[in-house]
DNA sequence: TTTACAAATCGGAATCATTACGTTATTATA
DNA sequence: TATAATAACGTAATGATTCCGATTTGTAAA
């Protein structure tokens, strides 16, 4: 997902193209790893922009629902990606950057035979520790 | 992990093994599945019992680093349960009551053959749903 | 291109889980 | 039972996130 793509889709489902939602499109896009809230508005406010908290989590999760960022919860605070590809996968991420590497290894099929009576909704599967970069430092 | 067990092992590291320490693994003993500080906190006072959050939230750490009590993060909130086995194992969590079936399936050694030069440090596997009793409401 | 209105943003207060801290009480041991 | 260390108490502080009324902005129609 890039950010043209993520602006048509935007203006597809009716939403408004603001600058503010380029803002956040542009630096997702130049990050390669999991940001929390907090690392957007640190980013913004470099920038010299104002922001809204309001503004800031009602974008995070309407980029989430709409699929243009993926999330995911470490330590108590939500940190989002761009998405990176519609096929089903999941994430090595480093403990100290933030950055991810796909995993292609998903268990689901094996565990779905020992939950037979169960109404599976969902599952995650994550992999931490650091990076080929982080070690070395 | 029964109660006895817990506390034999509290002694054998020297830890006290006070009223408020039985009361909370007499409660995590009776659940069978993830509970909150919050769910905590009300069964004690509903027992008449006062409560501090620096005796809940310090023992609920002291039991998840001894090995007592299992975590993991759930919406932006700890859950604990009983440490359910030795065995390396991940949980289906039912989204409804919290209710945990243990999954022997795990990914790991797969997944290590593609982080050859990753310093893998933890892993996270659940699986989230409703359980057989909860579909039924 | 202006107008009009719905949608989005602002700024700050409120909320919720968790942590911190000085004081008081309890536990284990001698 | 006296002692010293550990634990609990009560409450204030923190940090992420949500909420809200007022204001601004983007878009579609005139």
């Amino acid at each position: 997902m890039n950010v043209n793509e993520a602006l048509d889709l935007l203006k597809s489902n009716g939403y408004k193209a603001t600058g503010k939602r380029k803002d956040i499109l542009d630096y997702f896009a130049e990050q390669d790893g999991y940001r929390t809230a907090k690392d957007l508005i640190i980013h913004l406010e470099n920038g010299n922009d104002t922001v809204s908290f309001d503004t800031i989590y009602r974008n995070l999760h309407l980029y989430n629902e709409m699929g243009i960022l993926e999330t995911t919860e470490l330590s108590g605070e939500k940190h989002f990606r761009m998405n990176c590809g519609n096929h089903h996968h999941h994430h090595f991420i480093c403990n100290e950057c933030g950055r991810t590497k796909a995993i292609d290894v998903c268990p689901m099929d094996d565990v779905k035979k020992s939950l037979v009576n169960y109404a599976i909704e969902g599952h995650k599967f994550e992999i931490y520790g650091l990076c080929p970069t982080c070690q070395n430092n």
